[in-house]
DNA sequence: GTGAAGGGCCAC
DNA sequence: AAACGTGGCCCTTCAC
């Protein structure tokens, strides 16, 4: 393919140059940076491309003269990339977004973002591969070479072929933009696109605020639990090393209490009769019998807690800002939810002690609100079962209420087990749960089990109807959808029956799941908004949950707002109950 | 040494 | 096959 640029070093240029690019509907948009965090290194070239011809902006002279958010010679360029149109056309947005907002100071405006469309497209096929090289190959059946991706870019004489490879990225973008959005409209996926769309500038925000860890707090609830590993670790390898008195005549049993053999080998000795796997749920029932597995179960905890969340994440405490910025994958499951890593902030464990090290800054707050049990709503509005509704609808303790309706008492005889029963149950079905897991986790006889799920699905006659044609409609149509069109496809042999109870129980749950994922995404697009001009900053999301940090003095029109615009988005979703938000104001995470 | 796989456990 | 879904991270084990 022949490339047309034009490389752009001076503002009359540039300005000429922006001119003619505003009058497009698309342009292809890319960046080149001079490192991956936005903290650590430059822009150095910024492409914009009608797939005609592209447009590279070469900023290392206008940084050279002016700082780049402030600089005036880059007006027009900041007007054209902020405005909604022309829409820009980029393979993972958030990237260049980040860079766009900390280094110009300029909000990215109208994005068609290419990684997110083809993962939407692939809709869950974990054989697909998102790189642009992959896209460009799938989509245009072209191959892209990605060899200069890692080039010098800082250099201050940047070659005629590195100068075309950058453009040639960017004039790339049109014609797969046309591609990818015919295949968006064939799978209904345009609404979905649009919502995945106005969530990266939130994102890009948020992974830029990152969220303050008190480095201090969390090393000294480090020091804690190193004190109860190494007490537990000693009671444990002791009480291990007594099944094994000739090793420990020699003095020589030390057991790698975190090999999995070692320490089941070492349990069988003990006479502990050792499930074939030595997971919590398989151990608990022996731990009463054998205090040996139940210090097991203490010695895994601590280690865990000393491992997954110790001294590690405090090395991702970014020295420029003293903040932790994660990495958020905005679908990051093919239900649509996000996920997140390096390190991953929506698993931190609940306990205060660990939570309380998130917090906000001097003068700040954290403002922390999380939809009231959004799943179990979503189920209702879809299934349409009136008695479902209404347990909704009667304002009281949701489980409670369930409960009276299942084993037919008033409210107030509803005892401890049979709410325990109801919560189990209504937390169970939006996964497909089945009789044997059930009686399982409650330690009820079989028979019991399923007497109890049948009343219930007795008592919920739709939503039981809702989730077998849920199941149903999987096995025919090979595909499952959240109330935004986002889809997932399953794929497996017809004969494959443990394939299939899984895309059964995935036909179910994926379209809650990811409803909710829909409602957290517009929430987030429409508070994005209603910050704008305030103290108001995104600094995590768990799922249902929102974390905001705010001016002191801002706090409570920040809670407000962060109510609304959440209430907002899932009202757009369910109608037949009532959305309820929880939202508080604290220094810390945990209260 | 490096990397994938398996087991285990944290979150929602 | 925990017949309850989605992730990420840590450790050990094992192959190259």
């Amino acid at each position: 393919m022949e490339i047309y640029f034009q490389l752009i070093t001076d503002a009359q240029t540039l300005q000429k140059a922006c001119d003619q690019l505003k009058t497009e509907d698309f342009l292809g948009f890319d960046t080149e940076t001079t490192a991956l965090d936005p903290y650590e290194g430059e822009i150095r070239l910024i492409q914009l491309s009608t797939g005609r011809e592209t447009q590279v902006i070469d900023l290392k002279p206008f940084a050279e003269r002016e700082s780049l958010r402030t600089s005036l010679e880059l007006a027009p360029l900041r007007e054209l990339l902020s405005a909604p149109k022309p829409i820009k056309i980029a393979h993972n947005a958030k990237f260049d977004a980040k860079w766009i907002l900390h280094h110009l100071d300029v909000e990215i405006g109208g994005v068609f973002d290419t990684l997110l469309a083809s993962q939407l497209i692939a809709a869950g096929d974990q054989d697909r591969r998102h790189s642009l090289a992959e896209v460009t190959s799938y989509f245009l059946s072209t191959e892209l070479d990605k060899s200069e991706q890692v080039s010098d870019w800082s250099a201050s004489e940047l070659s005629q072929s590195l100068i075309e490879y950058a453009a040639r990225d960017a004039a790339t973008m049109v014609p797969l933009r046309e591609k990818i959005i015919e295949k968006l409209k064939a799978d209904g996926l345009i609404q979905v696109a649009k919502l995945e769309f106005d969530c990266i500038v939130p994102i890009a925000a948020m992974e830029l605020n990152g969220f303050y860890l008190d480095e201090a707090r969390w090393r000294e609830q480090l020091e804690r639990v190193k004190i109860s590993q190494s007490k537990v670790a000693l009671e444990l390898q002791q009480m291990l090393s007594a099944g094994v008195a000739q090793a420990s005549l020699f003095g020589m049993t030390e057991i790698n209490l975190d090999s999995q053999t070692q320490v089941t080998d070492a349990l069988k000795n003990l006479g502990v009769p050792v499930p074939e796997t030595t997971r919590g749920w398989q151990l608990q029932p022996l731990a009463l019998e054998y205090p040996v597995v139940a210090k097991l179960l203490e010695y895994r905890g601590v280690a865990k807690s000393l491992s997954s969340f110790g001294e590690n994440i405090l090395e991702f405490i970014q020295s420029k800002t003293g903040r932790i910025h994660s990495d958020f994958r905005q679908i990051g499951a093919p239900t649509g939810r996000f996920s997140c890593s390096k390190p991953n902030i929506q698993q931190i464990p609940h306990e205060e002690n660990y939570r309380r090290c998130f917090r906000a800054g001097d003068g700040k707050k954290l403002i922390i609100a999380d939809y009231s049990q959004v799943e179990l709503r979503i189920l209702a509005e879809f299934s349409n079962d009136q008695n479902f509704i209404n347990a909704f609808l009667s304002g009281e303790d949701f489980h409670t209420t369930a409960a009276a309706q299942v084993f037919n008492v008033k409210p107030e005889d509803v005892t401890p087990d049979q709410r325990s029963f109801a919560k189990r149950l209504n937390f169970g079905v939006v996964y497909g749960i089945g009789s044997q897991r059930f009686a399982m986790m409650t330690g009820l006889k079989q028979t019991d089990a399923e007497d109890i799920m049948r009343r219930y699905f007795a008592t919920y006659r739709g939503l039981d109807a809702w989730l077998r044609d849920a199941a149903r409609k999987v096995v025919t149509d090979r595909t499952a959808r959240t109330a935004s069109g986002r889809m997932m496809r399953f794929r497996y042999d017809e004969d494959d029956r443990k394939a299939i109870s899984l895309a059964q129980r995935n036909g179910k749950n994926m379209p809650i799941q990811g409803t909710s994922a829909d409602i957290l995404k517009r929430a987030l697009h429409l508070l994005h908004r209603e910050m704008n001009g305030t103290s108001a900053r995104l600094v995590n999301i768990v799922h249902d949950e929102v974390i905001l940090e705010a001016d002191a003095s801002e706090a409570e029109s920040t809670a407000d707002k962060l109510e609304k615009a959440m209430c907002a988005a899932g009202e757009e979703y369910i109608s037949k109950v009532p959305v309820k938000v929880d939202v508080k104001i604290a220094d810390e995470w945990a209260k």
